[in-house]
DNA sequence: GTTGACAAAATGGTATACGATTTGCAAGAA
DNA sequence: TTCTTGCAAATCGTATACCATTTTGTCAAC
């Protein structure tokens, strides 16, 4: 039982902005959704307005809402962030990480290599990373980086699919599986930082192109 | 001109849950809220919901909201977060530092150690460290830093006055703003990072003997 | 005195209604 | 043609109104 009809609307707006199914600065007409789920205006703005501390909205007085667009910069210091908690939850998941984890790990970076739909690569390479970070135990660290993720996620999808390609990643997740397996937490972060700041060049270099 | 006239009510109550005025668990009338601020029930729920997503409060239907309550678990998990979230931003910062960056916060330490009243040392604390990332040029890193600050700010104040007192922390502040100024990074946040590992022993210690 | 049931009051959630602001467009002037 | 100007439609923001649920208070039965 959602708590009020505004909690539907928020998963689907959520899901449809960080699909890329909505795109940045297109308009969020209050009356069209309202329409949509059959519910009035109030509800509605109650969504956006949550969205807008989530930062995935923009509202303007009198203009409605409409969704955010990140600028370049922005992109990349989403990315130092991601470098700041990925790392530490990395470096307290390591010690609670037990065989089953390890095995999950390893079966889903075999089922990744034999991908060659570029559009799967976002979604597992979310997947591989949120199942090394899972054993830290800390949720609220966890949702900031599913939350961080989501945002950096139509970014990444597009570079994937014009970048380097998977060479690259592949053998840094390796090397950073390998690394925990061994317990060698300090290598497994060295590795997952320089991982993500890859990334960020890669990234940076994309935009400088003119993504 | 505020985006709507949710706004000043959001900013209002959040203040008023961080500062500790309303103390966790209590409930948040829309009715009274509405009618304090003059306004109907409509941009109140809008706040309130707004709360809800900065995680300050938590709705239940049919019952409203009331001012969230976090766990022991959740404050030393916070706490690790913190650990993240600035040893990243220092680690920014300190190639961004010039002179005045530093006098001022030798400044700030100096009228700190002045200080007698315990209630005023929660503020500074947040103020140097706030000072000390600043330079990091991250305004999403910093506001989520700043976040994080607000919502440990209750328990800090309440930890500061029972704790040890000022000698630990006021070292280890010198200590970081002295590697800062050699350019000293990595002793940078090394230290950085056992002065917030030291305050969540604190926090351990002071809600194990029942905070 | 305690418990249970029921009515009354309070509170929450949302649809409707309406004034305010912005936007789109058409008609006329340069 | 291109640039104003003004009006109509669309859209937004919120007060009011109303029903649903929960809480509170009362009173009788045990």
């Amino acid at each position: 039982m959602p708590s009020s009809a505004a909690d539907p609307i928020y998963d689907d707006i959520r899901a449809a902005i960080l699909s890329g199914d909505i795109a940045p600065g297109a308009p969020l007409r209050q009356d069209e959704i309202a329409k949509r789920f059959g519910v009035s205006k109030i509800p509605v703005r109650e969504a956006l307005r949550r969205l807008e501390v989530d930062n995935l909205v923009v509202f303007e007085r009198n203009k409605g809402a409409t969704v955010r667009h990140y600028s370049e910069t922005e992109v990349l210091q989403l990315l130092d962030i991601r470098i700041a908690l990925e790392c530490r939850a990395l470096e307290l998941a390591v010690p609670h990480m037990i065989a089953t984890d390890f095995s999950d790990m390893r079966q889903l970076l075999r089922e990744y290599a034999n991908r060659t739909d570029p559009a799967e690569w976002g979604a597992m390479n979310a997947k591989f990373h949120h199942m090394l970070y899972e054993p830290c135990g800390n949720p609220q660290l966890m949702k900031m980086i599913d939350d961080l993720q989501g945002k950096l996620g139509q970014f990444l999808r597009l570079l994937v699919s014009t970048a380097s390609g998977l060479e690259r990643p592949m053998r840094e997740h390796d090397e950073i599986l390998e690394a925990c397996e061994r317990g060698d937490t300090q290598t497994a972060v060295r590795t997952l930082r320089h991982h993500i700041e890859a990334t960020q060049k890669e990234v940076a270099a994309f935009l400088r192109r003119g993504g």
